[in-house]
DNA sequence: AATGGCTACAACCGCCGTAGA
DNA sequence: TTCTACGGCGGTTGTAGCCAT
C-alpha cells in the first residue's frame, strides 16, 4: 500500500515511481559490486540502453538506479579506459581499421536439431533449433545467411585468438533469423565466450531479424 | 564563513503500448 | 472502431551534499 497524504502534490504515477525506485522493501542498498559492474557493462553492450531489461538480471536493482549508475560511474570508467561507452569499442580505432577486411577463418556452430518434429513441419524456435555462425571478421562486414549445416556445438574458438590488444580479432556470432537476441545472449554464455560484446544496433528482444553480436576479449 | 563547481541520484517529462469501456 | 486512462520505459532535469578555494 502506497502511503498517501491528502494534499500531497503527487499523482499516482509519481507515487508508483517512488515505490518502485525507492520505497520497495526488496531493493538492494549500497554500492555496486565489481561483479555487478561487469554484468552491467556486458549487458549494456548487448542490449543498449534497455535499462529495464538489464535490471531484470540484477535482483534488487532498479532500472533507474542502473541508468544513473551507468551515467555517473561506468560511462566515465569506460571513457578513462579509452572505450566508447555507446559502442563499447576503442575510442581511437580508425574507420580504416574497423572496415578492414580481415576475415581469417570461420567456425560454424549449430545446435543439433534433435527436437525437430517428425512430420517435418517447422516448429517454434528454441535452443534445439538455433544455428550459430562464429567468424573472425570486422563488425562492419555484411552478414551472410547461415547455411544451416550442423557442426560440433562444443567446439570453441582457439584461446589465443581471444587474446590480444588493439586490433585483435572480433568474434562475430550470427544467429538464424528466427532467434531472438535474448537467446543469442544465453547461447554466448553457455558456449563460454568471455569478453566484451558488441551488438547490432537493432537491439530488441522482440526483434528477430539479422540478430548478431560481436565479441572481443576484455583487456581491462 | 561564503561561494562556486562537481557529483550522485531521486524525480519528472514525454512518448508509446495496451486494456477496457 | 474509437477514445481514454493507465502503466512502463528511456531521457532529462532538479537538487542536496560534498569539496576546494
Amino acid at each position: 500500500m502506497v502511503p498517501f497524504t491528502p494534499g500531497l502534490l503527487r499523482c499516482g504515477k509519481s507515487c508508483r515511481l517512488r515505490w518502485i525506485n525507492y520505497l520497495r522493501p526488496d531493493l538492494k542498498r549500497g554500492n555496486f559490486t565489481e561483479e555487478e559492474d561487469e554484468l552491467i557493462i556486458n549487458l549494456h553492450s548487448l542490449l543498449g540502453n534497455k535499462w529495464s531489461l538489464i535490471a531484470t538480471r540484477l535482483p534488487g536493482r532498479t532500472d533507474n538506479e542502473i541508468k544513473n549508475y551507468w551515467n555517473t560511474h561506468i560511462k566515465r570508467k569506460l571513457l578513462s579506459l579509452g572505450i566508447d561507452p555507446r559502442t563499447h569499442r576503442p575510442l581511437n580505432s580508425s574507420p580504416a581499421t574497423k572496415n578492414a577486411a580481415i576475415a581469417i577463418t570461420a567456425i560454424t556452430i549449430s545446435m543439433d536439431n534433435s527436437n525437430s518434429n517428425s512430420n517435418g513441419s517447422s516448429v517454434s524456435p528454441d535452443e534445439s533449433q538455433i544455428n550459430l555462425e562464429l567468424s573472425i571478421s570486422p563488425p562492419q562486414q555484411p552478414h551472410q545467411a547461415n547455411s544451416g549445416a550442423s557442426f560440433d556445438v562444443t567446439k570453441q574458438p582457439p584461446h589465443h585468438q581471444m587474446e590480444g590488444g588493439e586490433g585483435e580479432p572480433t568474434y562475430r556470432l550470427f544467429t538464424a533469423p528466427e532467434v531472438s537476441i535474448k537467446k543469442t545472449l544465453c547461447l554466448c554464455n553457455n558456449l563460454g565466450f568471455k569478453g566484451t560484446c558488441y551488438c547490432s544496433n537493432k537491439m530488441d528482444f522482440s526483434h528477430t531479424q539479422d540478430m548478431y553480436a560481436y565479441y572481443r576479449p576484455l583487456s581491462l
